[in-house]
DNA sequence: CTTCATGCAAAAAATTTGCATTTTG
DNA sequence: CAAAATGCAAATTTTTTGCATGAAG
């Protein structure tokens, strides 16, 4: 709990505790929809409005704090920031999970985009398919 | 023309007017958000609803003539389908420019993807960072 | 005690739906 | 012709905004 309040300080932002259980219910699942966080964070907040999450979020991406994750077909999800990595996508039950980046992967944008001229600043990968769960799931269910 | 009556026709779809001027539109332009679409096809074609626009997208999405490209902190983009490819995505113009995989980039995903048990079905990349263009902009501009 | 954040309600924007009419194959 | 698609208007859903009140530093 301490370390959002000095993360979101660091930010310049106050650290209330809206904020405060927005960043935990997010560290806590990963990635997470808007509507998600809502439904979570009323439980423990249960006077917390719509508008406030909506204004958290942008402020807290605008900060850098959060990270908008966008997703094929599905609402984006929002994580805490963290080394660029990748994201495999169920698209059978719409969880996301991460994978490290490897250094080769980075070397070969890098040239890439050297090559055209592009000034890489950011990277997101999303992988999409069907996660080890829901394949057992699968072969159970049939 | 007649290819989009084709690749409809396979795809199970019939061919309108409105839905051959939605595909040529994003062919030409690469990359187009809903609205963006709509503003291209109404001057075509006035009489054009929006909620066709809507049906279209969402239907041949469904029937993979379409390919929806989430991005971070906008409205996502609309392709015609084509091979994975990498998106360089622009933070101050917002255009997208395509850039192709390496095979050696595939084969670390495979390989990754593999030890987790996630089974991979397809791949979306975003590059965000400022285009060649952009970059020339801005040194001119100082 | 000043600045910033919240919550509420209203407004605006984006998306979806139902249905009568038209078009396609 | 039958099936599918369109256009319209209404209904939902999602997101944003303004402002009075309350909390944080």
């Amino acid at each position: 709990m301490t370390s959002y309040i000095t993360l979101l300080k660091k930010s310049g932002l106050k650290a209330t505790f809206q904020r405060l259980h927005i960043l935990e219910v997010v560290d806590k699942y990963g990635h997470m929809t808007i509507d998600e966080i809502y439904d979570k964070v009323i439980k423990v907040h249960p006077s917390l409005s719509v508008a406030t999450i909506y204004k958290n979020i942008i402020i807290m991406v605008e900060k850098g704090v959060l990270v908008e994750v966008p997703i094929m077909g599905r609402k984006p999800k929002y994580e805490l920031s963290k080394l660029d990595h990748i994201h495999m996508v169920c698209t059978q039950c719409g969880e996301v999970e991460d994978l490290a980046c490897t250094k080769e992967m980075n070397q070969i944008l890098e040239t890439l985009t050297k090559e055209v001229h592009f000034m890489l600043v950011k990277q997101q990968f999303n992988l999409y398919g069907i996660c080890s769960h829901c394949q057992s799931k699968n072969v159970v269910q049939k």
